[in-house]
DNA sequence: TTGTTTTACTTGACTTTTGCAAGTTTTTAT
DNA sequence: ATAAAAACTTGCAAAAGTCAAGTAAAACAA
């Protein structure tokens, strides 16, 4: 564990990998539809669509976004059909958030073009390699829900 | 292969953890000094820092960046003297980019805060698990820079 | 050699995105 | 009932990004 050099190369690379992934979702965005959709917008939607009505807080926090730039976005996206916001019949103060049935469709491009880039990246990893780096990224993603390390203020 | 909810998992799983590396990325730079580094700005220096005298082209296409943007960035870190510029002696178009003994520093205090985070995530995992991750990182790496899957415009 | 094209960057003039401060409305706590 | 907190929204200023145009050096072609 306190072997420095392993820690700082795989930090470098993961730093890597996360940013050319946000590229990759990028592209995906650009030219997976007509729709114009930026990084940001696309992990929007991609979060609501990840669980079910949520509020406006939680999907900000959840992508340790700013509310007031989340705010605007949020407008944004109703305003070209692709989201609606509700109000929480329990709460007046809170919105609930949902993908509207375009908004779905746009998801599911972006879902499309990607993993036509992700089949093309794992074509290059033999059957066993791809099987532990798909173990590898639920390893990951579940540790980060747990530690909710990334979202600390 | 034709598995279609292995793979939208997959990608979804991977586009999320993209981002959150992206936001504990920028909370490293936030955090790790006094010095004010915005997250481009910290994947410029690291971009740098993994090149030797790397041109200026060729460290804002491996991010995916506009040349105009990152031309004024690198003014920016020039001026805050992170970086140095120097005219290619083969070619006078050319600005070689280097980090100064100021850029690496910096450079080191955010890889140890991305190190304390990945050290906090990585102890839910099993030693096990650690070494599936870390060796899964590294192939994504090697397919991202074979396929040059990242930065196609 | 000379003229044309290409490459590597810079600058100007925008538009878009973001973040802080301050405000509104509703809920919770005292 | 009054104060404090929570969930947003809006104004404003700074940061970042884009497009068009420009400079200077290198490569190419006649």
């Amino acid at each position: 564990m306190g072997d420095t050099f392993f820690w700082d190369d795989t930090g470098d690379i993961i730093r890597v990998l996360a940013r050319q992934f946000g590229i990759l979702n990028a592209n995906c965005c650009d030219t997976c539809c007509g729709e114009e959709v930026s990084l940001v917008q696309s992990h929007i939607i991609i979060e609501i669509d990840r669980r079910t009505n949520p509020s406006m807080q939680e999907v900000a926090r959840s992508l340790g976004m700013d509310i007031t730039t989340f705010s605007r976005q949020i407008k944004t996206l109703e305003s070209r059909r692709l989201v609606t916001r509700c109000q929480d019949p329990g709460d007046k103060r809170i919105n609930l958030l949902k993908l509207t049935p375009e908004g779905v469709q746009v998801k599911q491009q972006i879902n499309n073009r990607m993993k036509e880039y992700l089949e093309l990246l794992f074509s290059e990893l033999t059957e066993f390699e791809r099987d532990t780096v798909v173990r590898s990224v639920r390893l990951l993603s579940r540790a980060m829900e747990k530690t909710g390390i990334c979202c600390l203020r």
